[in-house]
DNA sequence: GCCCCTGCCTATGTATACATTTCCTGCGGT
DNA sequence: ACCGCAGGAAATGTATACATAGGCAGGGGC
């Protein structure tokens, strides 16, 4: 049974915001002020960012800057030269994809690794709770879906997915992996709230959840692996369709601004 | 046919000392100092970390040393209490185990792509090159192996398959991977060096270098992806060994003396 | 006797002054 | 005209002083 107190659209899609949380106070605003804006497009790819600019541009001292800058270069959306400072970084589709592929790969190492090891009852509850929830996002329709509630409950799948692996280290990687803005699981989402076909293909998306959470159950790892994989390659899909055929959706999915070539 | 350079010996194995060559020079100095010492066991697992004391250990400020710290948490050796500085990692057993897992999971993927998107002839060149310096390691004998040259090639190997999958995301996410000491490909090497059992044991290893060259060069991804990640576990089954038959090879390897329980 | 509150002490967080390196620019020579 | 060297401006690297918060201990009250 899905829980009751599902929240209808009580938030919008929030990309990972890394560990960036138990950063010091200025050092974590600035981390996040400076992320939202390289995200959103306000540095080309490739400019280089300087400390003073940036300290005087956010009203901090470079101490906490410089925190920020650590933070966000282990996020890679800057890179650091030698010896002279960070640039934003530069990305290509290609690398998109790859990162895509990649957090399918860890995502799908963790359902194996839940799958293989086994889950107790408590995590079969939550599996099926997580599940019911996101059923509950699709109205009557064929069309019908709460955007909101389902990339609630996506998240709630994929996060939960690692707590079954029961892997302290699955975690650290896949987090990682996910870092990328583009390489969350939901990145896509909020690009597709209103292209019908996409609001569509969720559907199949979650008949993969479900059969994850059975492969998982059914102790199958390698059922288990395989789906997850496949499960991420809709988000490739939907980056082709985003980069070749509705290029206007380039900034409403989170990174792709910097995306070049 | 091997490179005819081939030193032998002239670098002790040399676990990877992640990105922080391009850290300042007394940040990157205090990190490396850090990492001995933590790696080294001077500190025990859990133990709290504050930065005056170490800023006095080490001999500089508080500036560059945190900067140490963030690198260090990078690589997971440290971990950042909420708001009250660093405590030095604890891992489990299982918490190795599966880092060397996740190692053989990405650098499989890594085969896997290099093989499906294929490799030039230079890459080509290269492989043979590699696999030829690490035949030449080993000698006439059964147990006869130059463990220094075998290190050296086996370095060379892992880092080659990066290259070949071509895809600096991949590069990223391994090299994150191998961060943790002991997930590293020659992790376990240095500790074998004196157990016989294990010397010969790198003649299977050495045979799947080469199954998993052919299979690139083949094009045949599943195979390459399969074998890598068997590959990886010659370091979980000399784990197995370390910790539970030859407790007193555990200071030999970089990293176990965090692990607990 | 136990619990809570308060105050101090020590830790990290921040700002800023200073050192050092690097890159760019301009001038001179070839 | 181009190459090279030198000088200066501006960047990052470092140290330190100060701010602030959190934790521990001691004392007082219930």
């Amino acid at each position: 049974m899905a829980t009751t107190d599902a929240p209808s659209g009580e938030t919008l899609i929030m990309h990972d915001r890394g560990a960036a949380d138990r950063l010091p106070l200025q050092s974590q605003s600035a981390a996040m002020a400076l992320r939202d804006q390289i995200v959103g497009g306000a540095f080309a790819p490739g400019e280089r960012l300087t400390e003073v600019r940036l300290a005087a541009r956010l009203g901090i001292s470079r101490t906490p800057l410089r925190s920020a800058l650590a933070e966000l270069e282990r996020e890679g959306l800057i890179e650091r030269l030698s010896t002279t400072g960070f640039v934003v970084a530069r990305f290509t589709a290609a690398d998109v994809a790859d990162a895509i592929e990649l957090r399918g790969v860890l995502e799908g190492t963790a359902a194996r690794l839940a799958a293989e090891r086994g889950i107790d009852a408590d995590g079969a509850r939550r599996l099926d709770e997580v599940l019911d929830r996101l059923d509950a996002a699709f109205g009557p329709g064929p069309g019908d879906l709460d955007m909101d509630a389902y990339a609630a409950g996506n998240a709630l799948f994929h996060d939960l997915v690692l707590d079954l692996s029961a892997s302290p280290m699955v975690r650290r990687q896949v987090e990682h992996a996910r870092r990328l803005p583009f390489a969350s699981p939901s990145a896509f989402l909020e690009g597709q709230r209103d292209v019908a076909a996409f609001r569509r293909s969720l559907v199949a998306a979650q008949a993969q959840h479900r059969a994850i959470a059975e492969a998982i159950l059914g102790r199958e790892g390698a059922r288990a692996e395989a789906v997850m994989r496949e499960h991420a390659r809709v988000a490739r899909t939907n980056l082709q369709h985003v980069l070749t055929r509705d290029p206007s959706l380039r900034r409403r999915v989170p990174g792709l601004a910097l995306v070049v070539a």
